[in-house]
DNA sequence: AATTCAGTTCGTAAAATTACGAACAATTAT
DNA sequence: ATAATTGTTCGTAATTTTACGAACTGAATT
């Protein structure tokens, strides 16, 4: 009667917080640019997004605190840039999940 | 003044919602395992995974809704299995945003 | 010093998500 | 027919997400 549940794996719960994180359009677009450009301002997407500056500015949070983006002061604005090393966990883990 | 609002892409919102539902741990493991198996039952996964049935057949609704998988009824259970044209057109366009 | 600009944070509200147990439905077994 | 099995649906509650405008911060300009 040992109550033997499997539990769910840490890479598991990774892969789940990077989904969950593009797991928004407004995410999914501002991921997209800064693949193709690599930085950005906050002020340039603005225009482009249909939603309150401080909508994107709570969407730009969460990206960031998931790790796939990060910003510098250049004031009087801050450049969005990827960062990189997470942007490439999150293919890795994502990549191998669909691929394998 | 035109309001020149760009919009976001319908493959922008359609690869949202793949991420979206693959945004939970239960439902990773729930398509991994399917990805080995191809099928499996609702009491396999109920006597693995540390939550009520309830709770499960919710994740299992949800995938169902973004099509992932597919319940075939074999009475008095239900086998489920990976909506395999579905699930190659989440690998296309996670796939796609991942590596270009 | 006052104004402007870019962007965040605050306060708030509505909606969606996650979770549970209880009740229910359908089939199978007794 | 009754009971057991499998899984869903219902009702409910707590939490999280999404969104907005207003107020604020820090730097640059006037």
């Amino acid at each position: 009667m040992s109550e033997n549940k499997q539990h769910i794996s840490e890479s598991q719960k990774k892969l789940a917080l990077y989904a969950k994180v593009l797991g928004h359009p407004v995410r999914v677009y501002i991921i997209e640019l800064l693949k193709r450009q690599t930085c950005c301002y906050s002020g340039d997407l603005a225009q482009e997004l249909p939603i309150a500056k401080s909508t994107l500015s709570q969407h730009l949070k969460e990206l960031k605190k998931a790790g796939l983006i990060q910003g510098e002061i250049k004031p009087p604005r801050i450049k969005y840039c990827l960062n990189i090393e997470k942007w490439e966990e999150a293919r890795a883990l994502l990549g191998d999940f669909l691929n394998t």
